[in-house]
DNA sequence: AAAAGTTTGACTAAATTTGTCAAAACTTAT
DNA sequence: ATAAGTTTTGACAAATTTAGTCAAACTTTT
């Protein structure tokens, strides 16, 4: 399964575009580059969305990849990972849920 | 729904038992109990298998109620939130999956 | 072998997290 | 009402983690 950095190094490999000129768009130096692409160092939301517009993708598709990097390494090797998912799943369906009541009732 | 901090703050109450005796059994300072049941502060893994085995309840239950916490907190407010949940269990099932496919080339 | 590209590690700076404490604010019982 | 017990708050320092910088070492391409 790709993670993020390989979706990213990838991406900047089938451009054939140097560390250097990738780096120098993003204005981060290209030594952080290179430990994002292989895991090393974790991107912030801000450079993703630079990423994305480099590349010319989707934001929230490589948003979407670079965040559940984070969450699988927020878990760690638990073995308790998938329950945790799962429950983090209904949690976030939950506040949707409550914010969107909220929101009906506040249009009556 | 309930977070971890009303899960042990509930706990604590139908115990009875004050802030003070909890967090000397946790051996932590009482305010700092009283953030995390809050959700001011986080726990951190130890402790949770502490609370487990305070209230004697099971070890797992906890550590998946504090863990889905942990990962609501990284998803902030993204809207993508669920999208990276569901590609987080992917990569998670994926890596257990290799785990074991690995574990039984290892056996031959 | 020279040039271009990538990786590594040591170092500093910045930011975040964690722990401590005491006073303030509540709550409950007398 | 007040005294005692409990919880919350916020300021502060210490410790840990994360981010940024740089140059040398290593690898690949030409």
């Amino acid at each position: 399964m790709e993670t993020f950095g390989d979706l990213i190094k990838n991406l900047r490999e089938s451009r054939k575009s140097p560390l250097r000129v990738v780096s120098a768009y993003l204005d981060i130096d290209q030594a952080i580059l290179s430990k994002i692409e292989r895991g090393l160092r974790k991107a912030n939301r801000d450079l993703v969305i630079k990423l994305s517009s480099y590349f010319e993708i989707d934001k929230n598709e490589l948003l979407v990849a670079w965040l559940s990097d984070k969450l699988v390494l927020e878990l760690e090797d638990e073995e308790i990972a998938l329950k945790a998912l799962q429950l983090a799943e209904e949690k976030v369906l939950y506040h949707t849920k409550k914010v969107s009541t909220i929101s009906i009732i506040d249009t009556i």
